[in-house]
DNA sequence: AACGAAATGTTGATTTATGTTGATATTTTG
DNA sequence: CAAAATATCAACATAAATCAACATTTCGTT
């Protein structure tokens, strides 16, 4: 515990940004000192350090929901546009709130007189803003991570509907397990957007066929026959029983 | 890391699009620098490099509507910053559907811990992914042009909400009429959230003191002393007697 | 006052960030 | 379609920042 500590991290959270040199000139002593003294800082997470100079971090930078939009891009966007030409004009969806979905409805923009149901502000808004669109906020109170409803009153709205489509996620794809999310009231969501539409797409990219480390444990509903499933690449062997009697579509790199 | 990464971002998030040239002005270091430093923006995913400019990738903060999004953009942007540095940490706030308000939303992603409730899908989907916002999504139906909710459901989140702000908007200035709006429903919506406000920060930029060609016609309820008016000009003087109890707030540029 | 421990300053070798230059690529213009 | 104007890239030079090692100061304890 430095008593140079409070000063460095009040001037460097007023400012955003305060070279090593200027501390060391502010507060009287060596930059050398300023380096030792401000390492704990940094190694504690409290601050950021560059070349130069120290940097707060109390910026509301890249929230989790769009660094999980940035991660896969390519594969996401081909998977969503070959979503996109499955779905006519006119047609109405219900969507659901995971990642891969959320380029799905961007995808969903070239095409006119949509009729959408879901449960995520950033799809609604994506959608709404397409003159002809007749949108659906399904829920009030957003979940802060990806601005997705889950209360009584978004499965309200979602038992009311009766959709063409429905456009699924998941999170991992087990072989024997099928298609695995990490909350029950998505899992929920699912059901009841799968039980009022007469065919889902369910949306997977690669990745999400192999093990990973913060396994999810919720399994959605299993799909019905004529499902579509789209990914960017052929599944392992392994998969083929749970595939087998779904319409699978590879996206290709485009 | 480098202590450019913020700045970049946010220039370039905030503004869609800038280029390398004006980049370089800006931080005060050559094309070169911006060049080497976006590098690996651009291979992460956190922006898209075209020729001669960095390019936003976040359809969440991508300004739907945006047409009028476009308009006066710098004056907006000075405006939304100015708001932004009204509202502390922990607020809670009511979001109206103006354009303007889309860029305050988009400044108040600096803010922690906000307790939001608005009608504009928009406005929702850009606050409620910050980590430890709580917002809420007043409405379900949402209109096609600018994605906002004005059914009754929409009201009765409203009038359930007390807040310490609500942030207004308006298409024009009156010097006698004074705030006017083009509907009906925006006029209950700003009166629903104005009753349960502590303040209200009216925001209209310069070019909505100037007479228009699509003329608005509904009045905005009368503002209240304590109420702030931010707009980016001051404005012509026979507008002093409509905006004399208003705490009057210019946004400069910078 | 003397001692040891902790904090700070100093020095010089090493690393990093940046600007500059000239060659190459891309877009725009005529 | 060629020429002009911009933008990009690679390579190098340089100034600044960093690090490790050692010297010095400061401070509390006895």
């Amino acid at each position: 515990m430095s008593k140079y500590k409070a000063q460095i991290l009040h001037a460097v959270n007023m400012r955003g940004t305060v070279s090593v040199t200027e501390l060391s000139r502010i507060l009287g002593v060596s930059d050398q000192t300023i380096r030792r003294v401000s390492q704990p800082l940094v190694e504690s997470g409290e601050l950021d350090k560059v070349h130069g100079a120290l940097v707060s971090n109390r910026t509301a930078s890249d929230p989790p929901f769009l660094a999980r939009m940035n991660q896969n891009r390519s594969a996401k966007v081909a998977i969503a546009r070959l979503a996109a030409e499955i779905v006519p004009d006119g047609a109405s969806v219900a969507i659901d709130t995971g990642s891969t979905s959320g380029f799905i409805a961007q995808a969903l923009r070239t095409r006119q007189k949509l009729t959408v149901v879901t449960n995520s502000a950033f799809v609604a808004s994506t959608l709404a803003i397409i003159p002809g669109n007749r949108v659906s906020m399904a829920g009030t109170q957003l979940r802060d991570h990806d601005g997705a409803a889950f209360d009584r009153s978004a499965f309200d709205v979602i038992e009311r509907m009766q959709v063409d489509f429905v456009i699924l996620s998941a999170s991992m794809v087990d072989a024997e397990k099928g298609f695995l999310v990490h909350e029950q009231c998505e899992v929920d969501m699912a059901n009841a957007m799968l039980k009022n539409a007469a065919q889902a797409i369910m949306s997977v990219d690669q990745s999400k066929f192999l093990p990973q480390s913060h396994r999810p444990a919720l399994r959605q509903p299993v799909l019905r026959s004529s499902d579509i499933l789209i990914t960017d690449a052929p599944p392992p062997a392994d998969f083929d029983a749970l595939l087998r009697d779904l319409d699978l579509r590879i996206a290709g790199g485009g």
